[in-house]
Order: structure tokens, then sequence, then C-alpha cells
DNA sequence: GCCGTTTTCGGCCCGACTGTTTTCAGTCG
């Protein structure tokens, strides 16, 4: 999949035409690149298959950016690229990252300082020339100082996992320290906003709206900015601060009266090309929408603002949900009341994938099938790791037993289903890690690939086929082996995979682990074309896992699946009917 | 450079914050 690779090219020559102060063009290359990160299938078969056209039928992709794909596509590079790239300084895209710095400055600091590159600019400002310059100064020259050093420290992104907790224990923070003191603040619309709230697996920074009337605003930002976790204040205004935490993530907060809430959190949960979408249907039925609320354009009277349903609603459209919006085609969708009935955290009824102090898990089988009922699930498959895994110290056949009858004799104290389940590992020649007898025995059967990451493509599909076409496997666990910021997906090829899976009907796990969310959301996607279909496992090693349903969760509803999609929604009758194997 | 039940030409989201150029440009989201 060369989708990524192509869309950092356009932004990069994006950012290079931005330097070169050519209007319009910039912003063409970073649609076009956005859709291509976002675009489901990969770029280069599209164009292997359909050729120019299938290209152009991107949106944002027009006749001259296909042909530049196509020449990247072919060559490795674009011709007129490499000429650009000679006109602005080597380091151009990556200073374009330091927050403050944009084209003009860029320029400004080019022309006159001869600035191009990261370490040029951190010696300019060691020796105190951006000072001097007209239109900077020592504010200037300081800000462009901590900037280098915020990027230098967090410009990797934040994985949802940490980010959406964070978020959680600031707002919780917030309340706490407003809840005296400010009489009549509705504490409850204090929200996260942004890429978070639309669950994205990885977070750039933490947006918060909050709302209150104008005389409340400035204890919210007194509040805000002296929170402990606040490391330094980067602004402090009336309706907007922005904070780096002590650990280098940066907070902004927004201040709203009321009767914008829900127009502002529309805004700022984004994305932004939802929001152009928005907009540009807004302005087509007569209305002007901004953060503040929907106006008609004429009078200029305020139709809507107090709730994102409203706004919504006066445009026409269906309510979308925040994970929907990233303009995938949810507003056509939305249109037409066509949008799905997304899969909700109270559908689900199981969690599939968990280990217990059999294997690598933290508790005892004991203590997880009693935490299960707690939540209120109605089953779960307790899956420690199988005999090759001695990392994971993966049970033998017999301790595999010992288990089954551990799990008899605790089934009658509990009420919640316990199945007996394992992962298994799908070793080098496609084969499982068990003999037939013991894989007929087990209620589930969970494949997966924990070794020779770095095999050929052709040797992991072959790998992975053999795994869905033996009739013991049930599910493909954590099925492209990526884990976020730190291994890439194996190479594999995804379409006969997928293909495989729905030949030998195999359920697809969405892996709940932070670190892992896998299937990701554009894979989710495409496997839903195949027609195949999904569980939402925690892949729990502990108690406090069990609870990161919800990240996976996220996921499924980035990529549109209903509750039908995923089987560990089902009642336990009808999984039964779906495991043939399971008995009662 | 892209796009079109307003348009094949003429638009392209728009308002807050910061710092500096003392009235506004640059940047961000």
């Amino acid at each position: 999949m060369r989708n990524r690779e192509v869309a950092e090219l356009l932004y990069e020559t994006a950012d290079i035409m931005e330097f070169q102060q050519i209007e319009w063009k910039p912003r063409a290359y970073r649609r076009a690149a956005q859709n291509i990160e976002n675009f489901g299938e990969d770029i280069e078969k599209v164009y292997e298959k359909k050729g120019k056209k299938g290209l152009t039928e991107i949106p944002g992709v027009g006749e001259s950016i296909a042909d530049h794909i196509a020449e990247y596509l072919k060559t490795g590079k674009v011709e007129k690229f490499e000429g650009l790239k000679g006109k602005a300084p080597s380091g151009t895209a990556e200073l374009m990252e330091i927050r403050g710095l944009g084209a003009k400055k860029m320029k400004k600091l080019a022309d006159k300082l001869e600035i191009k590159t990261m370490l040029d600019l951190k010696n300019a400002v060691k020796s105190h020339r951006i000072r001097r310059l007209s239109g900077f100064g020592v504010k200037s020259e300081e800000n462009i100082a901590r900037a280098i050093e915020n990027y230098e420290k967090s410009h990797s992104r934040i994985p949802l996992g940490k980010a959406l907790p964070l978020a959680e224990e600031i707002i919780s923070g917030l309340k706490e320290e407003l809840k005296n003191g400010t009489p009549g603040l509705d504490l409850s619309r204090i929200i996260y906003t942004g890429s978070l709230r639309r669950l994205k697996e990885t977070i750039g920074d933490i947006d918060i709206l909050a709302e209150a009337e104008e005389a409340d605003a400035g204890k919210i930002m007194d509040a805000f900015v002296s929170l402990p976790e606040a490391g330094q204040v980067v602004s402090k205004g009336r309706t907007r601060s922005s904070v780096i935490l002590k650990e280098g993530f940066a907070i902004d907060l927004r201040v709203v009266p009321p009767e914008s809430y829900g127009a502002a959190l529309q805004y700022f949960t984004g994305s932004k090309e939802h929001n152009i979408g928005l907009r540009n249907i807004a302005l087509r039925e007569g209305y002007k929408l901004s953060e503040y609320g929907l106006y008609s354009k004429n009078s200029g009277e305020r139709i809507a603002g107090k709730s994102e349903e409203e706004i919504y609603r006066k445009l026409g459209l269906e309510y979308i949900a925040p994970e929907l919006r990233e303009n995938r085609g949810e507003l056509k969708a939305a249109a037409k009341n066509e949008l799905p009935e997304l899969v909700d955290a109270g559908d689900i009824r199981g969690d599939l994938h968990m280990h217990t102090d059999y294997s690598e898990g933290t508790e005892s089988l004991e203590t997880m099938i009693e935490n299960a009922e707690a939540m209120g699930y109605e089953y779960i498959a307790v899956t420690d790791h199988s005999r090759s895994q001695r990392i994971a110290n993966g049970m033998d056949i017999e301790t595999l037993k010992e288990q089954w009858k551990e799990i008899k004799s605790l089934s009658k104290r509990f009420r919640i289903k316990v199945l007996r389940g394992s992962e298994v590992e799908i070793l080098k020649d496609g084969s499982l890690d068990y003999p037939d007898e013991i894989l007929k025995e087990l209620d589930i059967v969970v494949g997966a690939v924990h070794s020779g990451f770095a095999s050929s493509e052709r040797e992991m599909t072959g790998r992975i086929i053999t795994a869905l076409e033996n009739s013991h496997l049930d599910i493909l666990a954590h099925p492209s082996g990526r884990l976020l910021g730190k291994r890439e997906a194996y190479a594999v090829n995804f379409g006969k995979v997928f293909e495989a899976a729905a030949a030998n009907k195999k359920i697809m796990e969405i892996n709940c682990q932070p670190s892992r969310l896998d299937l990701n959301d554009e894979l989710i996607f495409r496997a839903k074309n195949y027609g195949l279909k999904f569980c939402i496992s925690t892949d729990s090693h502990s108690v406090s896992d069990l609870a990161s349903m919800r990240y996976g969760l996220g996921q499924a509803r980035r990529s549109w699946l209903e509750k039908e999609d995923i089987v560990n929604t089902y009642p336990y009758s009808r999984l039964k009917e779906v495991f043939k194997k399971l008995r009662d």
C-alpha cells in the first residue's frame, strides 16, 4: 500500500509551493493528499487496474495530479517536483512543521538569513539573529526556540489509548476545580472534541470545549492554565487558551456561550474535510455556518447553534456520529437517510480474546471470569497462548487440559458462559500449533502470527491463507501485526487474505489493545466489502484491559460497522451457530 | 489545480490570537 507515501509526496510539494507563494495550488495538493491517505484501496492497484482514469475518480485528483501520481508510481519520482525542490530550501517541509512558522515567515528567514534546514534555524536562534529581522522580535525568537523544542519532543502523535484517559483526567480535574465557586455553570458541557472525539487511532493534540456565559469564561481559563498537569502556557485569551502538558502534549481549551455550544462542538470535532463539505452544503442551502451557529446568508438571522443535532437537521441531514465525520461519503449518505446504524457499546455481549496467568496474563482464570461477569457480559472466551509461544508461557497440552477442568468447575459458580479457547500460533508453514484432536475440543480457536515478521509478502500471505483454510480455525487475531509507532504491518496481500477468509467463513478480529488497533479502520472498511464478519476483542492481559473494548469499538464505528457485522454482539444462542462446534 | 442541480470560469471556510509593522499580517485550526 503506497497511499501514505504518495500523500506524503503531495504534502511536501504543497509546502514547497506555499513557500514560493503560489496561490491555491497548495490547497488543491493537500486536499488530494488527504483523500489519497484516507482512500480505502491501494492506489497502486487502482492505477494498475484502471489507469489514470481510476486515479481521477479519487476526489480532489484531477488530470494534472493524476499524471504526477502515475509518473511517480512508474519511475519513483516526478520531474516537475524535482524542479520545484530546487526553488525552496531543502528543509522546507520539516521547517513548516514548526508551530508559528508558515510560508511567509519561512521565506523571509530563507532570504535574509539563509535558513534552509532545522539546524540553520537552531543556530540562528542561538546567535539571536532572528530578533533583529524586521517583522520578528525577541518574543518571536523565543517562541521559535520553544516550538523547536516541542517539535523535537513530541511531533509523533499520541495513541488513542493514551489520549482518551488523559483527556478524561484533565476534564474531571477541571470540573473538580470549577465545582466550587462557579454555581450555575453546566459542568456536563465540558467535552473533548477534535480527532479524539472521532476516536482516531492516534491524536495530534487534545481539544476541549466548554460552555459558559461570558462572565464565567475567565474562571474556566484560570482553572485550566493552573491545572497541576499543565506545564507551559502557550496562550491565554477570553475564548481560547492553549497549554503544553508536563508530559509534552498540547491541549487547547475553547469557551463558547450556550447558544453556540452545538455549533462549536460540531466545528471543533471536525474533521476539517467534513466541515468544509458541511459548509458548502450550508452555502448551497442559503446559510452560513461557523463555530458560532448556522445563520441565514441574507438576513443574518440565527437558525441553529445550541446543539449539533439541530444543525444537521436544519441542513437536511441525518445526525452524523463523530466517528463518521471524515468526508468519506457520510454527508451524501446522511442526505439520503442512508447512514449505517452504528454498533454501540451496549450491543457488546462478550469478549472473545483474553489471557490468564495460565500463559502471559497477570490474573487468575477466576478473577477474569468474575470481572467479565461484573461487566454484564453474557460470555467470554479464555484464549491463552499455545505451546510454541514459549516467550509468552504458551501452554502444553496437559496444562491446557487442566485449564479445561478448572473452567468446568468454575462455570458452576458463575452465570456467564466461559468458552474454552486458545490463541493458537499460526506456524511458519501455516499449520496450527496443536494437533487436530485438541483443536476440535476447543470451543474457539483464535489464530495469530507472532513470528517471522520479515517474511516476504508471498510467504506471509500463503501462511495466513493456509491457516484460514484450516477448518479448526475460527478467528484471525490482529491480522496485520502492526504495533502503533513501533512496527509496521507485515508484508501481506490483504485482498487475498480477505478473499480466503470470506470463502472459509472466518471472523476477522478487531484487536482493542491501544498499541495494536488491528485491523485498523481502513482495513476493516475494506474487509467488510468482502462480506466478512468481525469480532471486537480486548486481548486482555489483566482486568483493567477489559475496559479497552471502547478503542476497538471506535475503530469499528469509524469503519461504518453495524451490530450485525460483529459476532460478539450476538446472543449466545446465535453465537453457537457461528462457531458450530460450540456445545452447551 | 480542482470543481460544478448556481458555474467549463471564477471561485476556493473563516474567525481568534499573537506580536509587531501603531492598524494589521501571519498563522492556526
